[in-house]
DNA sequence: GTCTATATTCGGATAGAC
DNA sequence: GTCTATCCGAATATAGAC
C-alpha cells in the first residue's frame, strides 16, 4: 500500500504533534512550566503561532498532553526495568528508580507530582495514566507484603519526599537517590516491627 | 509625643503594606500563586493599581515579601510551641506540627517549599529566614541524637513528603498529620539500629 | 495545513498632576 | 500617597485567504 494517503497524513500529523510536545518540554526547562509561550513554541518547530491550533485545541490541552506524556514516560521507565527476585530488594530498587526518574527531569517532576499550573487539571483519560502508575506501585508494595492503607500512605510520602528533596536541592544529582536502599530497609523494618507487636502492640511506646 | 509625624506615617505605611500582603495571600488562594494580578490586588485594598508601587517596587518584590512572611509565620508557629521533655517525643510533635502547618495553608506550602513561580528567587535577606528555620530543625534533630548529614537528609525528605501528600491529596485534613508519630518512631528505630550494628554493620543485609 | 491579519484581553510598569 | 492617563509588551485565540 504505497498510496495510503489518509494513513500517511495521520502519521505525519502525529509526528509533528510529537515534535511540538518535545519542544514544549525544552521550553518549559528554559522558561518554566507555567511560562511556556505558544509563540516561542511555534517558532521552535518552524510554524506560526496560529498553526499550533491544528495540533492542540488550546494551551490547557497542550498541558494535558504533556501530563499524559510524562506519565507514559514513567510507565515505560518502570516497565523497562524488571522487579523480579526478592520483593523487598525489588521495592528498594523501585524506590531508587523513582527518585532517579524525578532527578533526571525536574520540570517533568513538577508536572506529574506538583500541581502548580494555574487553571490546569488533567482530563479524565489522562488521569487514568496516573492511576495506572499508582496501581503498579500498589502491586510492588503488595508483593513485599504491604497492603494496609496507612503503610501505603507512608511509602508514597517517602517516595515523594526523597524525589522532592532531590530535585529541589540537587537536580540531576544522586544524593537522595542513594538513600533509597536505607529508607526502604527502614520502612520494611517498621512494617515487621508492627507485625510482631500487633495486635497487642505492647513493648513499644508510641511517640 | 503626640506630634510625631514621621513615626505615624511610617506606622501607617507598614500597616497598609501588611494589609496588601494579607490580601495577596487571599488572591493567591483564589487564582493561584503565579496568577496574582496587581490590578485585582489593588482593587481588593481600595487602591488603584499604580499606587501599589508605593509599597512594593515590583511584583517579584511582592513575592519576596510573601516568602518572608510565610517563613516568619513558620518561625512563630514553632516558637509558640515548646518542644521540651523527651527529645524523641518532641521530634515527633515537631514533625506532626510541620505537616499540620502545611495542611493549614496549601498556597503557603507551595510558596515556601515548592519553587514554581517563574522568575522568582528569594533575596538573600529573605532566604536568611528560611535558613533560620532549618537551623531550628537541625537543633531538634541534634537533641534527639541525630547529627549525621544522611540522617538529616532522610528526615527532611520525611517531613516534606508527608506535608506534600497531605496538601496534594487532602488539603486541610489530617490523614498524613496523624502518621507523624509512627514515622518518627520508624526513623529513630532506624537510627538506633544503625548505631547498634555500625561500624561493623553486620547482621543486616543492605537492600 | 499553513499562512497573514487581527481581535481581545490582560499584564506590569511609568509619567506627572494634585 | 494617591490619582489619571498611558505606555508597551505579551498573551491566547479566531477569521478567512491560499
Amino acid at each position: 500500500m504505497t498510496t495510503a494517503g489518509p494513513d500517511r497524513r495521520k502519521v505525519r500529523h502525529e509526528a509533528k504533534r510529537a515534535e511540538i510536545l518535545a519542544q514544549a518540554w525544552l521550553l518549559a526547562h528554559r522558561d518554566g512550566l507555567a511560562a511556556i509561550s505558544l509563540r516561542d513554541l511555534a517558532d521552535s518547530v518552524g510554524l506560526r503561532q496560529p498553526s499550533l491550533y491544528v495540533y492542540f485545541e488550546s494551551k490547557l490541552n497542550l498541558y494535558d498532553a504533556m501530563f499524559a506524556d510524562g506519565y507514559r514516560q514513567l510507565l515505560t521507565f518502570v516497565a523497562e526495568r524488571s522487579y523480579g527476585g526478592d520483593p523487598r530488594r525489588a521495592l528498594a530498587r523501585f524506590l531508587g528508580d523513582l527518585v532517579q526518574f524525578s532527578s533526571d527531569d525536574i520540570v517533568r517532576h513538577q508536572m506529574l507530582f506538583q500541581r502548580t499550573i494555574p487553571g490546569f487539571e488533567p482530563s479524565a483519560e489522562t488521569f487514568a495514566l496516573a492511576l495506572e502508575f499508582y496501581e503498579v506501585a500498589r502491586q510492588m508494595l503488595a508483593a513485599a507484603g504491604v497492603t494496609d492503607q496507612r503503610s501505603i500512605d507512608i511509602f508514597s510520602a517517602l517516595a515523594n519526599g526523597l524525589a522532592h528533596q532531590q530535585v529541589a536541592n540537587e537536580p540531576g544529582g544522586r544524593r537522595w537517590v542513594r538513600l533509597a536502599g536505607r529508607v526502604t530497609e527502614m520502612f520494611l523494618a517498621d512494617i515487621d516491627q508492627r507485625r510482631r507487636t500487633s495486635p497487642a502492640r505492647k513493648g513499644s511506646r508510641r511517640l
